[in-house]
DNA sequence: ATGAAAGCGCTAACAA
DNA sequence: TTGTTAGCGCTTTCAT
């Protein structure tokens, strides 16, 4: 590798010279620039970032630790939107994905500290708490995806509240009055906050939630209420007062409403209107009729976490902001009006 | 952060003797070992990367390119697989992923040598040809889930001609004859690829091929067969002589399939067999019924793609093997036999 | 078995 | 405007 030696003695100056050059330093001579730059650019010069980083200087890696499994694919936006954000200033993402293992992510936080790294965003496959167990990491951590138990991180997550608000609000303005949920598992937090929103948009349009058109997932592992949402749903369609609408936990339990009407012969979103979550666009763009959903919004999380890395070294370390992105109506055709 | 200076201090011994520690070099005395060990610890000592990599030591940082996108989120499956196989010794990735960027890929490439990169693993969404533009990079450079179009890297790739052969063969045995396809766009390896083995699995099984059930996807950008495959279901399986099993392009090819059916009438398995490509376990293990589908060896590419980068390491630059990576049926519900 | 010294490539501080 | 010197934290080489 071509080190600033070769650099100025091709050129015949001093290294530092070399060295102002390469970081842009304005106190040269333009002639000397335009001769150094040559051969910097001729013997192809990129710095050497470990040297770099021996003097003290900040690294210019971030970290980034997941919790990511192999059926939650969609997480990955989060990795992208960060990229997006870091690749301005020529930053970069050192990934350490830990499939849920507490031995192995110990491992990956002293890998990043071996590295220096600038920062950790830490980010978690669905809305829930964590506890980040770094006590002696000095560097900020931003949690994306997942919020800090202790409140002492800033985080940014989902507003599935608010998302649950859209699902509903978005039914009501159709008209529909007597509308399902299909809700995830309960122990979740998504399910929570979606509920509540939900629940808030009827108040908000003067109306009652029914609550015996809820049918909550059970209790169980994550994903598990896909087990049970195929039966639930046809279930519910069969009632001779059945609903006219059904709001999913999420675009898998759509997929599963999809499959029950057609059980029942009925046609969506004539007979019945559907809405999703997620907006899993390998579901939701593909299903006929296409699925209205609400989108989680992983790419500008990502993207957002950066920022927040950012502003949290300006910072002191008890500042931590729970931060809202908001999850935005995607609209398709599963939905319809009713007169 | 602590340094191996410190430590040294502490033990009263010298650098040179805590390095050795570190490192595990057997020549210290045992009881030196166990005196410093305890001064590692209760300092937490992690060493310094950057330094370590100044004494000209190969870095154990690989570099992972790779061109995904939004819409094709399984392949972080390859991202899994390498950090698994890197795992046990170590090593990390710095992740760049360029969204098909070039001007984002070069500077990613000028961010893997300011890293001394010990290698680096190029993967793509979907299997074709790519020429990898770095003359001047001295590492190794493995592609996954592409191949080298100049033939001169080595490349992990699916074996889907094998996987289509498995696609057929497994529908052949279940009795169906008349079978219907419906590809992917034409312009792609994989299409043409699949094609060859399902005929192949006709020729074996002595039977001949009813190219007139075969259905193209139109020409197109990636994903626009997925504009049409609703449409040529239904047209495919409205015939008097409709087939009883169709062979799905990808699985969401199949759930538009599963569409057609519904709005045919049509009971899949009793009446239609339907077989996926890809378990996009997001549809095949929520579709009812579940889909029986060929598994794209996502993580497994990447597992391998990282032993073979260390191979690569062994051997010479033009070591260039194309390396297959079966597809293997996944059984589930959506095929059934036929008298 | 242990240590002292040199130096990797770079930048900060100072000098010319 | 340009160059010199020192030193980051570690490993290698050579001594002891």
């Amino acid at each position: 590798m071509v080190t600033l030696r070769e650099v100025a003695e091709r050129a015949g100056v001093s290294i530092k010279t070399v060295s102002r050059i390469v970081n842009g330093d304005p106190a040269v001579n333009a002639k000397t620039r335009i001769a150094v730059q040559h051969h910097l650019e001729s013997l192809n010069y990129v710095p050497n970032h470990a040297a770099r980083m021996m003097r003290g200087g900040s690294s210019s890696v971030f970290g980034f630790m997941t919790d990511a499994v192999a059926t939650t694919p969609y997480s990955v936006d989060i990795v992208r939107g960060a990229q997006a954000a870091l690749n301005e200033k020529n930053q970069t993402l050192l990934i350490a994905n830990t499939d849920g293992d507490e031995k192995l992510e110990k491992e990956y936080w002293r890998m990043f500290r071996a590295h220096r790294v600038a920062g950790v965003i830490y980010a978690s496959m669905f809305h829930r708490p964590h506890i980040v167990g770094q006590p002696d990491f000095k560097d900020p951590i931003v949690l994306a995806n997942c919020f800090a138990a202790l409140g002492d991180k800033p985080s940014l997550i989902p507003d599935d509240e608010g998302g649950g608000y859209a699902q509903a609000e978005y039914l009501l303005k159709l008209g529909h009055r007597r509308i399902g949920v299909l809700t995830l598992i309960p122990d979740i937090v998504a399910t929570t906050l979606r509920g509540a929103g939900i629940r808030q948009a009827f108040r908000d349009a003067g109306l009652s939630f029914d609550e015996s058109l809820e049918q909550r997932g059970m209790d169980g592992p994550v994903h598990f209420e896909r087990m049970i949402a195929f039966d639930a749903a046809v279930k519910m369609l069969s009632a001779k007062d059945r609903p006219s609408a059904i709001i999913c936990g999420n675009d898998q339990v759509a997929l599963q409403v999809y499959s029950a009407a057609a059980h029942l012969d009925l046609h969506i979103p004539r007979d019945l209107s559907v809405i999703g979550f997620d907006d899993q666009k390998v579901i939701s763009e593909n299903l006929r009729p296409s699925l209205t959903t609400v989108a989680l919004p992983y790419f500008e999380i990502g993207r957002q976490a950066v920022e927040t890395m950012r502003e949290a070294k300006q910072n002191d370390a008890n500042w931590a902001p729970k931060i809202l992105v908001p999850c935005p109506v995607v609209e398709r055709e599963s939905c319809c009006a009713i007169s």
